[in-house]
DNA sequence: TTAGGTCTGTGAACGAGAACTCAATCACGA
DNA sequence: TCGTGATTGAGTTCTCGTTCACAGACCTAA
């Protein structure tokens, strides 16, 4: 493993071959060539080859990926070897969702609690999880719990943002329409439901 | 307007420009600097200036940008200026949040149709807004709603793609964990929850 | 009317990431 | 053992988008 710096879009396309794997015929080759996972994926090859390429020699020249080997080995490269836990704040329309979303299974990702500012909902057990005030977000360095999932009105999310930081927590996935403002050793990823659906009409022909 | 291509990424910033514009005091200054706007939403001024300067001169220089009309042009070129109705796909545990979801309304972009492929649920009335099958979808060209959001099982998200095509549906929100093979006229933005979770742990210190 | 300060718009430099290309490597069969 | 076909890994080129820097436009005030 070189270590050059390795791009955030090439992290970013790893769970995809991830999930490509997994959903490929197990049965059969056990072998399968960048060409035939770029097809699958609708990437170009070369993309898949160099993307793997920053992570040392994973595949042999004239076979191509062993399968397991492979699905092993970005697992090894994202940690999601062993199960995570993550956090789950705000108990809401998209929240509550979110707890039920089983796309984070192929992924080794689950959330194993659950916060509320909420006094009406604290208490409740959701999904065999017993919703907690957010207070008690100072106990996750503790429960070895170090992902967030923010899914609060935009108004709190600085506040929660710096509790959990406090927290020791590492990775925040933010569905808030807000900028959180961390620092460099924590990592934000932002998704802008209303930004990405405002997008649309602009692409749209201009008749419509 | 000279018409240079606009890049995407432009275009994604936008909703956020606006939004930032939105929760601007609306009382006091009615002008707004490059440098004020690009504080608040954390990118820089260059940035706000060529993203602006895509579609003629908008600014006046020596003064900034007028607070309102910047709003009012930023939503003609995003044709976001008469409410845009848009269809949920999938009335889920995702699709309900979706449909309750207040982030929208910044945008004028609100969901005037559900469709599901569960006959339990069709014939519900949700939010005010009758469920429907998915068979109806033929009749969206004829309301005139050509936006789309789907929230639905992988498995079945090509096949309704193609009928929403077929319908005249211009731009799809895609919330399922699949490509979607469109035409190049057809814009499709994905939203994959699962995906960014999963970087996440990449980004995490070694030991934790 | 003019001088000085402010801020935009834009061409040019810069940088990151994607695509291309090809030498090196491997499996396999003769 | 050697030759052939297939496929990787990585250096190079290309493309796109961001950042920079400055000329020119505008406002204000004297």
């Amino acid at each position: 493993m070189r270590y050059h710096k390795v791009p955030d879009e090439t992290i970013r396309r790893l769970p995809v071959y991830l999930r490509g794997l997994c959903s490929f015929p197990n049965d059969g080759s056990r072998s399968i060539s960048s060409q035939q996972l770029a097809e699958v994926l609708h990437v170009k090859s070369p993309q898949v080859r160099k993307d793997l390429s920053y992570f040392g020699d994973i595949g042999t020249p004239g076979v191509g990926y062993d399968i397991q080997k492979l699905k092993k080995h970005i697992r090894t490269i994202l940690r999601l070897n062993n199960t995570h836990c993550a956090a789950l704040i705000g108990y809401g329309n998209l929240g509550a969702a979110l707890l039920k979303y089983t796309g984070f299974k192929t992924f080794c990702v689950e959330i194993s609690a659950v916060f509320e500012i909420n006094p009406r909902k604290i208490g409740r057990v959701v999904q065999k999880i017993k919703i907690e005030d957010v207070s008690n977000i100072s106990s996750l360095r503790k429960r070895g719990i170090s992902v967030a999932i923010l899914a609060i009105p935009a108004l709190e999310s600085q506040d929660v943002t710096d509790k959990l930081i406090d927290a020791g927590v590492g990775g925040i996935l933010n569905f808030t329409p807000s900028y959180l403002s961390a620092p460099t050793n924590v990592k934000v990823v932002n998704i802008d439901i209303g930004v990405s659906l405002a997008c649309l009409p602009y692409y749209l022909p201009v008749g419509a």
